[in-house]
DNA sequence: TAGCATGTAACTAATCTTGTTACGGAATAG
DNA sequence: CTATTCCGTAACAAGATTAGTTACATGCTA
């Protein structure tokens, strides 16, 4: 079951995006996601349509923030993102008058619905500017003669 | 993104083969699951494996349980699984150096560990003679006259 | 008006899971 | 001891989904 990133990658771009502060081109973005510009404005259509980002076309167009990083919290970005399935395990639909198979599901769903919650509320209560934050505390630290080779 | 329904589909059967107490053959449990028999023997070696389930060749051969329902837990069977995959949501790994991206995958992380843990620590303390006992409940409701039209 | 950049549809390719076929081995009935 | 039944497993085919690509239209700016 292959896992769907986009959600790192976008948290990633926006805050390079933030950091190198100016309009980055679908081409850019894509070279930094290591995949193409194509796949780069697909993905970041919802984020425009909810407002996060701007995109501009024609010479010296591109995409560029519309809010601070403040206000855009990890929801934010799972939503604008079509709130895609959270979960890889599902409930088995192949019966569905059967009673077994409603109390199966029944105790799945309790469980699964409550994690979702859980997940839902801890991404709600990080915002993008806190994992920025966190980006330049590595950087400042790495700065240093001393800190790792790689610091793009 | 496709949904595993391994653990719904075998918390289904367990149950039916406790409550029928005989032996079920593959091709049996392929028509419960609208599957066919290799994919349960796949499935279900697993469960074999750890204890859950026999399988016996032969004449009047089949699948029995191994164990009574009050001992085998939501966890139990997951693991047996193989501990699939939770979630459908992964971290993007296109730059690894970078420390943009690792403090964005650092954050993810850290919901998702706490949300898997939620979820195992949900699985680990149900078992499935509860969702048995629960099917029990459905079943003297539905026994009645007004009851729901299909109880198979 | 030339050139650059996005918007989007349509198609291709890659991947993953499930379903299927085929055959081997073990148990049992008769 | 032989035919039948059933699991075990490998190998292959089919189906579905996602990402990647091509192509072309639109719009903006110099």
């Amino acid at each position: 079951m292959r896992h769907d990133s986009r959600l790192s990658r976008m948290l990633h771009v926006l805050i390079h995006m933030d950091r190198h502060n100016g309009s980055a081109t679908s081409e850019k973005i894509a070279q930094m996601l290591n995949t193409n510009p194509v796949v780069v404005r697909r993905t970041m259509a919802g984020l425009r349509e909810d407002g996060y980002v701007r995109s501009e076309k024609g010479h010296g167009g591109g995409w560029t923030l519309a809010r601070p990083l403040e206000e855009i919290s990890l929801l934010n970005i799972h939503r604008a993102l079509g709130s895609p399935e959270v979960f890889a395990i599902g409930l088995a639909i192949d019966h569905p008058d059967c009673l077994v198979e409603q109390s199966v599901n029944a105790a799945l769903r309790d469980a699964f619905t409550e994690a979702e919650a859980f997940l839902v509320s801890r991404f709600a209560s990080v915002t993008i500017a806190d994992i920025a934050r966190d980006f330049d505390d590595r950087y400042s630290r790495c700065d240093q003669p001393q800190g790792p080779a790689a610091c793009n």
